[in-house]
DNA sequence: GCCAACGTTGGC
DNA sequence: GCCAACGTTGGC
């Protein structure tokens, strides 16, 4: 299951804390990030536009658009709820998954992001969305009463973080991921923009990266016949 | 509802 | 630090 959002929209006072970045996935290897200090001329932020070269800036971000119950709880939020809420926007809360996390961390304000609908009768692509406001703690994680509580997880150490994210507009069609998935296998044996597309190599992630070429390629199928 | 894939946990 | 057991994701 997706994350579940929850309908709660972020009133948008106070700067919240950012959760430093602490750790960095405890996953597969130990890597230990070189984090922060870095000897010598410590330059923060590099402010040439975009920082990182490496970071991406497009994604895409799983929900479940049906109707499910997680202790009790309806875990339901389709890109119809993220587009009913006030301002249409609505925090990404409920991750809780480090890859995810540490994907959410890397978004920038004005990104776009894909709004997947997965674990339904036919998952897909539903529309696109903008993250308008960059990576914070997820208050979830400390709520004995949200279906994702983490009782390991201290408010003066946060392990999850959140983005908020603004509905943008549906998809002029729905893309199914069976479509996707056509195009995938085809791009991995004759080349094409699909060939490594996360959904695929990784399905398991929540929030995923895309290449502007995924990114750009999935847009145009908008206006293509269904394959 | 089944189950494959894969992430997480905990014993050693 | 390895790895088996366990839990979760999410397509089908």
């Amino acid at each position: 299951m997706p994350p579940k959002k929850k309908a709660q929209v972020v009133k948008k006072t106070a700067k919240s804390e950012k959760g430093d970045d602490g750790e960095t996935a405890p996953s597969g290897g130990k890597r230990k990030t070189a984090a922060s200090v870095d000897r010598g001329g410590n330059k923060q932020k590099i402010p040439s536009s975009s920082a990182d070269s490496s970071l991406h800036c497009h994604w895409l971000m799983k929900s479940e658009p049906e109707s499910r119950f997680e202790n009790g709880i309806d875990v339901k939020f389709g890109i119809e709820d993220l587009k009913k809420l006030p301002d249409q926007t609505g925090c990404w809360d409920g991750v809780r998954n480090y890859q995810a996390r540490n994907f959410m961390r890397q978004m920038k304000e004005g990104q776009l992001a894909f709004f997947y609908h997965s674990n339904c009768k036919e998952p897909g692509i539903a529309g696109l969305m903008k993250i308008v406001k960059e990576s914070y703690v997820d208050h979830t994680q400390f709520d004995r009463k949200d279906v994702h509580y983490d009782a390991s997880s201290k408010p003066e150490n946060p392990k999850w973080s959140m983005v908020d994210v603004q509905y943008q507009r549906t998809m002029k069609r729905y893309i199914p991921l069976s479509e996707l998935k056509k195009y995938h296998l085809q791009h991995r044996d004759k080349g094409g923009p699909l060939k490594d597309m996360a959904l695929f190599t990784r399905a398991r992630l929540s929030v995923q990266p895309l290449t502007t070429e995924e990114f750009d390629f999935v847009l145009s199928l908008e206006d293509k016949e269904p394959l």
